[in-house]
DNA sequence: TGAATGCTTCGACTAAGGTCGAACCATGAA
DNA sequence: TTCATGGTTCGACCTTAGTCGAAGCATTCA
């Protein structure tokens, strides 16, 4: 009668409210502890316990014991592809919870997608590393091409660590907001690392929202000119 | 508090055992009445009815009425995107409802995903086309090349008349079963769709299974040369 | 050892929503 | 018009599961 894998008891997951606060809370790409993730849904610890459990048993969390701390981060890229998918199906189905308030401008300008850089400048910084063949696609995935991984060691990104990790080093994701790919993968993470490294930029504590210095974001556009923009020139 | 639009209430739509029952059977790509989707979902049509005009409100159904009957299928390529993405995260999570039957073989080889092939074949075909620059990926998304649109043309399909209309041309789609990437969009419901007019493969009326004949395999490896076989030579 | 903190388990309450029978509407055929 | 078929609406039942108070572990710190 019905083939394939279990869609409703995922979906059933992700669709309770408290626990959809807590899994868009983790798509921050920190690693939250219990009593964060029942403040984020507002609900008291006991029933964040309850839904942790589920969500873990579900095969969508990562959790870690520190300490008398409990950490909790999504399982992986495949489940932020998911949500961020229904974002985009949320947001287009026009039916926006929340009514554009002023940290909405800033979350389609930069925002932090479970861990690496979304928004208009991850769409740009995407389109960027195409077009200068940086990145490419062969055969069914993305790849970082000789030239891309020289850049990004002149970026101090350490490529063959990346590389033995299993993790995968380029992925597409989509984004909701400008409806167009971005790069995610662990090379995605490194770059947003480096980011914050150089202090080119910060993320906010409470939101998802990453916020560029004037001087970050000049040297975002130097690094990843878009067409628009003199390249070379 | 929460950021980004309302995954929980599009979740919780997709989270019913009986919703995702009628999703999974649109995602044959067929348009389905209400009373063939009450049969698939094992309920009656009132408790279906009501699951529908849910599901419509919640913009994951395109409905189409004519004479007594309402047909519904997917509201689009998105949709299938996601419950794509749903089945991979069920089916990497280890808790298959399904215990592995003689269908189960059938499904991996060659399946419908919402329109267009999947499947093991479904990524063959991808990476040939990939692989002899058919298709390839310029800036943000994946294009059609010019030797790629002489390809299709040669082959019989309208290449002009789907550029017109508004559905985009070439999308990749995650494979939940392979884990790899094959070919969306209406170009990829196109291919089907010619597969079906030569009578190289033909769709199994009540499940997903597309079952190739054995001159049907042959012209389509003949076609869409992998790598592990010799190409022009 | 004792106190404090972070989390889990248990049990009871409650609300939400899936389900179906029955009646009702709409379309098409005789 | 009359009948049959496909779909919707209404109302009542009832299971499911989210919620929190209270008690119980486990870990850290003094």
């Amino acid at each position: 009668m019905k083939e394939g894998p279990d869609i409703a008891h995922i979906a059933a997951l992700i669709g309770d409210p408290a626990r959809a606060n807590m899994l868009t809370a983790l798509m921050s790409g920190k690693a939250l502890t219990v009593s964060e993730l029942a403040e984020e849904a507002g609900v008291t610890i006991q029933t964040a316990s309850s839904h942790l459990s589920k969500l873990d048993a579900g095969g969508l969390l990562r959790p870690r014991k520190q300490g008398r701390h409990k950490y909790f981060s999504l399982a992986g890229d495949e489940v932020a592809h998911v949500l961020e998918g229904l974002m985009g199906l949320a947001a287009g189905s026009g039916q926006l919870r929340r009514r554009t308030g002023p940290k909405d401008a800033e979350l389609r300008q930069a925002r932090v997608c479970y861990n690496h850089l979304a928004g208009d400048m991850g769409t740009q910084m995407f389109d960027s590393l195409i077009a200068r063949g940086l990145v490419g696609l062969d055969g069914e995935r993305l790849v970082l091409t000789d030239t891309g991984a020289a850049f990004a060691a002149d970026f101090e990104i350490d490529i063959e660590s990346l590389r033995k990790a299993r993790a995968p080093l380029c992925r597409e994701c989509l984004d909701w907001s400008e409806r167009r790919s971005h790069l995610a993968g662990s090379l995605g993470r490194a770059f947003l690392t480096r980011f914050e490294e150089l202090s080119w930029a910060k993320r906010d504590q409470k939101t998802r929202v990453v916020s560029f210095s004037r001087d970050g974001i000049r040297a975002f556009h130097d690094l990843f000119p878009t067409g628009s923009l003199p390249v070379g020139g």
